[in-house]
DNA sequence: GCATCAGTTCATTTTTTATTGAACTTAATG
DNA sequence: CATTAAGTTCAATAAAAAATGAACTGATGC
């Protein structure tokens, strides 16, 4: 019944928190205590948010709500998800800087632990996803020409109107540039 | 074969601009110049990055590249997209502030023009799509208390820590209301 | 008041995206 | 070196989202 692998690294004994249940109703999911389940429904939240599978945010929230850090296996079974699952999502975590491997000595599996530092996680998100974004948006931008449209069918105000678009869009990169250190600045 | 309904507002005549073809390969969509399409990729890129769909790209990019406001019929069938997608495109773009309505005297239909101050565009996505998440899950951090958790299984430093990440969780959503106004400011 | 135009709604279909699970590394262990 | 444990990969499936289109609403004009 209880998992016999480990759940925190090291030594730490602990019995088993897979086994109490008054305090939460343990619904779907595995045994997980109402306040775990609180906080992985609020990073799922976040996660659809954003666009990202659920499952990322159902990862980063047990690992938030849990002060050991945890290994692979720990994740597949509390969450019950499948370890396909769970290493697509941990590799994703990962590549966003979401989450950080811890090694623990004498034990052959790697456990991981959030970054709960908000600039760190928004820092990373921003040059890790948005800034490739930018960059590859500025790229075309800057290949647009007036004589890529069809000019013949523009009166003279249509033409200077295309042309303040045209500008406007080459400049939209550069004001991310300026942004982005500000707003890592402000969240330290 | 040149499309009948009026494609600019008002009086403007304009040689139909759907029947061009030699600087642009026209594929797959309508009559579009390289131009238009360009640009609209650029959007439909944009959209995908931010998890909307692309139907929304591609009209925000339509009018976009157009210098004359856009009725729903002419966004239907330069797009050739289908009446409801247009329709609820429309109604996502005019809710997070991309798009304003524009009247042309003495003619039945609503005209579309885009937000191309980024300061604006971004401004309103911000508080349209972004701040009522964040309040949601303010409100849900607020209600979480260690005694949903099962405290029996943790040591004392488990303890620390998990105090020290709800505090945290429940100082983010402070920390939005301080970035939001800067990034604003700075995009202005 | 009947027909047409402008647009919305929403059930259905299509497309995309995420999840699963079984087969496969790779590395440690006896 | 055979065995097991830890984790990855990826084709198949399930689930979710988006697009379609037909039926509808509500003006306008005739």
């Amino acid at each position: 019944m209880a998992r016999p692998s480990s759940f925190s690294p090291g030594d730490v004994p602990v019995s088993s928190p897979t086994e109490r249940t008054e305090d939460s109703p343990v619904s779907g999911a595995a045994g997980l205590s109402t306040g775990e389940r609180e906080i992985i429904a609020i990073f799922v939240q976040m996660t659809q948010a954003l666009g990202a599978p659920r499952s990322l945010g159902e990862i980063y929230g047990l690992l938030f709500a849990t002060p050991q850090p945890l290994a692979f296996q720990d994740i597949v079974e509390r969450l019950e998800m499948s370890k396909g699952s769970v290493s697509q999502g941990l590799r994703s975590l990962r590549s966003i800087g979401a989450i950080t491997p811890v090694v623990v000595a004498g034990d052959r599996r790697e456990f991981f632990e959030p970054v709960v530092e908000l600039r760190l996680l928004v820092t990373s998100f921003l040059r890790e996803r948005i800034n490739p974004q930018i960059e590859a948006w500025g790229t075309r931008a800057k290949g647009l020409k007036p004589a890529h449209f069809n000019l013949e069918t523009f009166s003279a105000t249509d033409r200077e109107t295309l042309d303040g678009r045209l500008a406007k869009l080459k400049t939209w990169r550069k004001r991310a540039g300026v942004v982005f250190p500000v707003i890592s600045k402000l969240l330290g």
